[in-house]
RNA sequence: GCAUCUUUAGCUCAGUGGAUAGAGCGUUCGGCUCCGAACCGAAAGGCCGUCAGUUCGAUUCUGAUAAGAUGCACCA
């Protein structure tokens, strides 16, 4: 029964007005001693030409009361509903017993394909915690529309190709060697990256031979190739164990060099479309018209660029994929070049460019400024996660440590707190990274909703009940921390809707921390393994929903969600 | 110069065209003989950047303006 749609049903009998505007009008006041849900009458005064307080207390006299309902009360223009508690209760809680972990579940997306487009770091250079926010932020944008019944497709979109592993090429040839590589890894191509670019300064015409070597390997040169290939391979090993550690995986990999061969198809698209044309020597789309700068898709020396293997990209899955939408999650920075390029796609005359949605979030930075992997400004994810694991071990000593299976746990633990760090802002903020942030477990932070969902594991082992019997006195969960809880889980539903609609999985890490605290105080304010039989019963539907609301939740954020911790 | 984003408590951030603007951290105080204290409670802390406009009503919408961040031709 959806409550709210039964209170528009009734105003709107009383009134004579549309139940969908009705609907719309009802809010939830900020304070539950003012009711549950709340009709506010002042909109109403231009069309019934009414003082809103007269209105507010013309509908009361007239309304039937729905059979959930317990008091309508006129607060001068409002008019607030008091439900029945118990009827409220035994509706979400049998709804959440009876779907478990298909709870929030939706067929909404049915038959539409996502594709998603997230992490893409570039290959030979160290994974570091300026690519953790499109990593996780993109991975929960995947579970949480897949959960709503969309059929989502991971694209890694590796930066393996461009004039950077030119560079590379031409700094081994100078500075590296085969055994420094194999024993250190991205280290060395790093190092070595890192030194082409020091001696690049005074000798600039090592800029031009890098060049040339990019263009060898668009080209086809077996020696540029089979030295790229090199470089991927060791890369990829590193990039594979962060993966594996944030457990985020993929549907694809193809990444820039997988477009190598694609791109010529388009370049000679667009100049039959009588899109191209020269400018200073290179060739471009012209976006005056759009008030944008050009967009530049070939090189005065033939090269591609970033906004050619996107827009082959692009077009490469529209064809593969038949997308509904396709999105891009990477810094705000980069807004104006997919503004460009998916202006060049409309002109083209896909109307399809307006499924292309670039999902922007804010700069991270250091407290020692900009993150810099040449300057060597960086904190690298692996280090990352392992502190946040050590920690968790730490405090996992200190509190518990007669734990079975210390090492995952702190392992889930540690991981899930640098996961929700990153999930529980809005995105568009900028963030300085900070350890101490990082690493802490208290307040609103994943270890803490985890807890939560462990100390709610450990009341229903103690309770011995895997599964909670429905067959209760809802009647009994009408006290305010009960209540306060239900609302929160009946809403949960919405709010996954609301951030797969908005790309935001802070709105739903967040009302995971608001279910965490109701909760908290519930189990606070109420004893449940001591409580008499018929009372005990009623709690532990609330104890055995919220366990699995938040471990629902969490999953779809990406986070594990250990019984014990 | 042009464009995008940000501005709410000491700090980090939520939030809403409407009733008393919320949370965490930090500070001060209180709570484990009791289901897990990685917890709970209380106190203190606010011209919701500034100025106009729309509105019965603006912290929320619009327009200016200020401050900060970022981007703007051959990197990605």
């Amino acid at each position: 029964m959806d409550f709210k749609f039964e209170i528009a049903k009734a105003i709107a009998t009383a009134t004579g007005l549309e139940t969908a505007e009705v609907t719309s009008g009802i809010e939830i006041p900020p304070n539950t001693e003012m009711g549950d849900y709340a009709f506010p009458c002042f909109r109403l005064a231009k069309t019934l030409r009414k003082a809103p307080p007269l209105i507010a207390a013309d509908m009361v006299a007239n309304i039937v009361k729905p059979d959930f309902i317990c008091e309508i009360k006129v607060e001068g223009a409002y008019v607030n509903f008091f439900t029945n508690k118990g009827m409220f209760a035994k509706e979400i809680l049998e709804n959440v017993i009876n779907e478990k972990e298909n709870y929030g579940k939706s067929t909404l997306g049915n038959g539409k394909t996502i594709v998603i487009d997230y992490s893409s770091p570039n290959i030979a250079k160290p994974f570091h915690v300026g690519h953790l926010r499109s990593t996780v932020i993109g991975n929960a944008i995947y579970k949480i529309h897949q959960f709503l019944g969309y059929n989502c497709e991971g694209i890694n979109h590796l930066g393996d190709w461009g004039t950077q592993f030119g560079k590379l090429i031409v700094a081994y040839k100078n500075w590296g060697s085969k055994q420094a590589v194999e024993e250190h890894g991205i280290q060395e191509l790093m190092r070595i990256y890192v030194k082409f670019h020091d001696e690049a300064e005074n000798k600039p015409e090592l800029e031009d031979e890098a060049r040339s070597w990019f263009v060898k390997m668009q080209d086809g040169d077996e020696e540029a190739l089979s030295l790229w290939k090199w470089f991927y391979e060791i890369s990829m090993k590193e990039f594979d164990r962060v993966y594996a550690m944030l457990g985020v995986k993929f549907d694809a990999y193809t990444g820039e060099s997988f477009y190598n061969d694609k791109m010529a198809a388009v370049v000679d698209e667009l100049k039959e479309k009588k899109l191209l044309v020269e400018s200073e020597g290179a060739m471009i789309v012209d976006l005056e018209e759009e008030k944008m700068p050009p967009c530049l898709i070939i090189r005065k020396d033939g090269g591609t660029l970033y906004a050619t293997r996107d827009i082959t990209a692009a077009l490469y899955r529209k064809n593969k994929y038949n997308f509904e939408k396709c999105l891009y999650l990477t810094a705000l920075d980069q807004n104006l070049h997919f503004a460009q390029w998916f202006k060049v796609i409309d002109k083209m005359g896909y109307e399809w460019s307006k499924n292309l949605v670039h999902v922007p979030f804010g700069l991270v930075s250091l407290d020692t400024g900009k993150l810099s992997t040449r300057k060597g400004n960086v904190v690298l994810m692996e280090e990352l996660l392992n502190q946040a694991v050590n920690e968790t071990k730490k405090i996992i000593e200190e509190k518990n440590p007669e734990l079975p299976n210390k090492e995952e746990v702190a392992k889930q633990v540690g991981i899930g707190a640098v996961i929700f760090n990153d999930l529980y802002n809005g995105r568009i903020k900028d963030v300085v990274f900070s350890w101490e942030r990082m690493l802490s477990f208290e307040g609103e932070t994943g270890p803490y909703i985890q807890y939560t969902n462990a100390r709610a594991c450990s009341v229903l082992k103690k309770a011995g009940v895997t599964c909670v019997d429905t067959n209760v006195d809802f009647a009994l969960l009408a006290d305010e921390s009960s209540a306060e809880v239900c609302k929160l889980l009946a809403d949960f539903p919405n709010k996954l809707q609301d951030s797969a609609a908005k790309y935001e999985p802070s709105i739903v890490s967040r009302h995971l921390v608001n279910i965490a605290q109701a909760f908290n105080k519930f189990y606070h304010d109420n004893p449940i393994l001591s409580s008499e039989e018929n009372v005990k019963n009623a709690r532990l539907t609330i104890v055995y929903a919220v366990k699995t609301v938040l471990t629902v939740g969490l999953g779809l954020l990406g986070i594990n969600a250990p019984e014990q911790m």
